[in-house]
DNA sequence: GTCTATACGCTGATAGAC
DNA sequence: GTCTATCAGCGTATAGAC
């Protein structure tokens, strides 16, 4: 991969992360990087294949987080989880599935299905984390195991956001209460 | 108010939050209402005023219900609450605080504090719903009444957004994981 | 890989007629 | 209140030179 072409990315993703895809463009990517608008079309012939290319760089990333937390207990898990969050909001980012799931239904198709399909695996991987940690006798909770997964990271995802508007420490408020609720 | 006036909020309305604010045009609009852009700078001189008579629209109608609702318990209180979330992703839509929040620092400043201002009050209005439940033995948790407002809140708003990716009923899952989590 | 040049529709916005 | 006319700039994208 050539040097550029990561920039381009890792650009894309910042900007994505700031403004949302359809608010971003081609300008604000060759402006920064000094390069000319068909410079980057000739890494991404259209924006759809750019935003396809920042969210499989973003799912890459997450499933190598993944694999590493394999060793880890229950109760590391979710921290480690937790900690991805916390970690985005002190640099007051937000994460790439708050960032493009709002305007969900206005992307491309190919960027839909990539998105579509990580949203399955991180649900899939939270509900083994947390039935697991019922199984050993760490968590300690009444509902559903689905239910509490989809509790847990719809209020992560939105954490960053909401910090971004009420200019408080959101993620901190609710990995507290993430916590607590399965003690 | 006149009647295109209003239909040009409602129809911003529901606009910014299929696209994202920055992602919709006066085009939209106009070719929707049959009518010219100009006819719409007419109402709206700017874009940002457009996006602050949509803010100021939503908290009004949020904040009558608010009222209504200072009759019941604490327990019917949050199942109202609830079901704001639960009719919008029965429309498959997303609340403004979620449309508008993730792109926040790039919308104009007179809406950033709206929206803010707005964030404020529905924290204090939970916490205060949260507190009194405790108090009346209603609610039975241990966080901090302050935590698991942000975490009910959150969890809340980003149901929605999940809903659209996953295309599961998130909305539901997250209700019955935040009626289970005060018992 | 990056450039210049170019296409062409859309962007928010304004002036002035009706 | 709505129209026509007009604006300068930006949007994604392409062709072809270097």
């Amino acid at each position: 991969m050539s040097q550029t072409r990561q920039q381009i990315i890792d650009l894309a993703d910042q900007l994505i992360r700031e403004k949302g895809y359809n608010a971003f463009s081609y300008k604000d990517i060759s402006s920064v990087l000094n390069i000319k608008n068909a410079a980057v079309h000739y890494h991404f012939p259209s924006k759809a294949e750019l935003g396809k290319a920042v969210i499989q760089q973003n799912w890459k990333d997450y499933t190598r987080e993944l694999k590493k937390w394999d060793v880890l207990n229950p109760t590391q898990s979710l921290e480690a989880f937790i900690q991805v969050y916390e970690k985005l909001g002190s640099q007051g980012l937000v994460c790439f599935m708050g960032a493009m799931g709002a305007a969900y239904e206005t992307l491309p198709e190919i960027m839909q299905s990539e998105l579509t399909a990580a949203s399955v695996e991180i649900r899939l991987w939270l509900r083994q984390v947390l039935r697991k940690g019922l199984e050993t006798n760490e968590f300690h909770f009444t509902e559903k195991v689905e239910e509490k997964a989809d509790f847990i990271i719809s209020a992560l995802l939105s954490s960053l956001i909401l910090q971004r508007v009420t200019k408080e420490n959101i993620p901190a408020n609710v990995k507290s209460a993430i916590l607590a609720s399965v003690k």
